[in-house]
DNA sequence: CTTGGAAAGTCAACAAGGCTGACATAAACT
DNA sequence: AGTTTATGTCAGCCTTGTTGACTTTCCAAG
């Protein structure tokens, strides 16, 4: 039933084999492992230190974006206020993140990595990238080429100005 | 801090440009958000059941495997049986799910969909199909291709098992 | 035939991290 | 002065993960 499309064609569909359903279903559950092994090494980090996967998300766009304001960062995170600002407490309490009042608007808060906060994203981001390296070191850089554009596709439109697009499609 | 490495070596690394610690940061993030659009469509269809990402992994992995065990189940999702049998347990009694007591082994349970599952099961991997489908079509075969090595390769190794690999490296 | 252990199910308790709704405060804007 | 915006906070709820303890079923080895 997942399996009609393109191979009942074989005449005129040689270049769609790729968006037949099994196609697809491979995708999908490659997606589902994948992110399971992108997120592993992270959460054995965390867990150590009685942190999450929320404290991690913020810590990394923190430090992406030094001085990011709350709303900046839960519309990066797509989360609630209410479910950011009791992330965001523990890493401000735990001495990990810095909140600024804004100069120009006081009502903003800036949001930055302090010394401890800078150390733990670096252990987590490197364990990550570790296996994102490697990864990409086996897949060869055609092969991550097409995994950067496939994933530039799938996301909500919206998302893609959160990392300025490189130029993959000259 | 994360953008050392090959870029500052442009004599003998324009190869591994795609190795920076800014690529993977890219990466990293293209992945979160990814997965988040990835998972948007089936989310809004599960809220309308009052049901969670939990129960779509399990349909979806019955109606692959139709007749699996829950041990099987167990090792494929990565979740405690407790957990497991909770989402089960609802979906059984809700007529989505049969479970029948194995005719070898009486004391496995064998896992399939009712015709209400199947329908359901449809329609949430239709609409998860549709994005990954239109994510294909725009990005093109060989980037599809890519997108799957990358993805094979971050995932644990024993996962790649879990659907037999395609022949992608001849 | 008995018994050990695997497979499955269940109960209880807990935690992370989503959510909604209501409300407070300060600052900026009009 | 009144409204809107940014932020924070309290309370309560849900899903989905966890651990630990325990029972039932039942295959298979001794």
């Amino acid at each position: 039933m997942s399996d009609r499309g393109a191979a009942n064609n074989p005449g005129r569909s040689e270049n769609l084999l790729f968006l037949t359903d099994d196609q697809l279903r491979r995708g999908i559950e490659a997606m589902f492992f994948a992110y399971r092994g992108f997120t592993a090494d992270p959460d054995r980090i965390l867990s150590e230190y009685a942190y999450g996967r929320a404290h991690h998300r913020a810590m990394h766009f923190i430090k992406r974006w030094p001085g990011t304001t709350v709303n900046n960062l839960l519309d990066i995170l797509g989360v609630t206020k209410q479910s950011l600002n009791r992330v965001l407490r523990t890493l401000i309490e735990d001495g990990l993140v810095e909140s600024r009042v804004g100069a120009r608007d006081r009502r903003e808060r800036h949001l930055f990595l302090t010394e401890a906060g800078t150390a733990l994203e670096r252990e987590l981001s490197e364990a990550q990238r570790g296996r994102m390296r490697a990864a990409y070191r086996e897949a060869g850089p055609e092969a991550v080429a097409g995994f950067r554009k496939v994933l530039g596709h799938i996301m909500d439109p919206e998302m893609r100005r959160h990392f300025q697009t490189i130029k993959e499609d000259e």
